[in-house]
DNA sequence: TTACGTGCAAATAATTTGCAGTCCC
DNA sequence: GGGACTGCAAATTATTTGCACGTAA
């Protein structure tokens, strides 16, 4: 219960402000996916949303709520994490080792992986192109491509 | 060219044995990886690589080694995967989960992912092209391509 | 109010490591 | 014989779970 001074139009301007304030888009987004918007998934909401695409580990994202004095505890991350995947606002990635890395962009794309640091960098959709995928195995269908090249730091020539 | 039954040629014909003989050629190859052919290793090798290829897990390989009464510690079976693939014999895959598939093909090839079960099937290297690769973040190189084509059970029709 | 979420710590799972004894060359 | 290899169990790392309390609707 809200009580607006201009009862009439209250609403849109409601709504004004809501998109002009991450928290609250962030908000919408949560209701969207069904998620009751706590405070903690708002916290942790914004650290993953509020500056671009990422890629982290929930490891790094508890050290960011840490950093930013945002009490949630591990096994928190660990279950937004896995909440935000299921609602589809996050895609969560396996490479080598055994961390999982989870991907603010789950619309589908690629990653370069460098190997010497275990970071995961985008490939847009349009920069690698697959041809004609190969006929899934009797009984199955396609649910998803995953293509991680794998890069090193180049030996520099010259050096 | 190797069919002499003159007492001389008695190293060619023992070397003609051993191509025959599993054991050894498998001595053979651990060789050329610079691994001393222990009991263990040949034990291992002779499971991994006696049936064809095979995509396995070291709790899977340290299932078979027992169930074949083959005394190996589960940890020297993460060690030798971890030999083997350093050597090239094998090639280590990450897929969804915590678990490191140890593949017997060291070829470059990709993978169906059935979710279902997380078993790995082979995809031929000529059923699936890449288009070009994209362009390396600055001062790397591609050290290689991984896809796993995600696969699930078809919901069939018309039944 | 009431069910859904959260925090904590213990449980689990996968893998690695230290070190004494064993085995290949 | 010497150094590489192995086995065991404990240590690490990554993640999940159970349960009492807090909080959004």
């Amino acid at each position: 219960m809200s009580a607006p001074a201009v009862p009439l139009a209250s609403t849109a301007r409601r709504a004004a402000a809501m998109s002009a304030c991450p928290v609250h888009s962030l908000r919408g987004k949560l209701r969207q996916a069904r998620l009751r918007p706590t405070r903690q998934r708002i916290a942790l909401g914004w650290l993953l949303f509020g500056r671009g695409n990422r890629h982290l580990t929930a490891e790094m994202l508890f050290e960011e709520a840490r950093a930013a004095k945002l009490p949630v505890s591990l096994a928190t991350v660990y279950n937004t994490l896995h909440q935000f995947t299921a609602a589809g606002l996050l895609r969560e990635i396996a490479v080598e080792g055994a961390r999982a890395y989870f991907d603010t962009n789950p619309t589908p794309h690629h990653h370069f992986l460098v190997e010497e640091t275990g970071a995961l960098l985008d490939i847009s959709d349009r920069d690698i192109a697959l041809g004609p995928l190969p006929l899934p195995p009797p009984g199955c269908e396609i649910a998803g491509v995953d293509v991680v090249v794998r890069v090193r730091r180049a030996a520099q020539k010259g050096g």
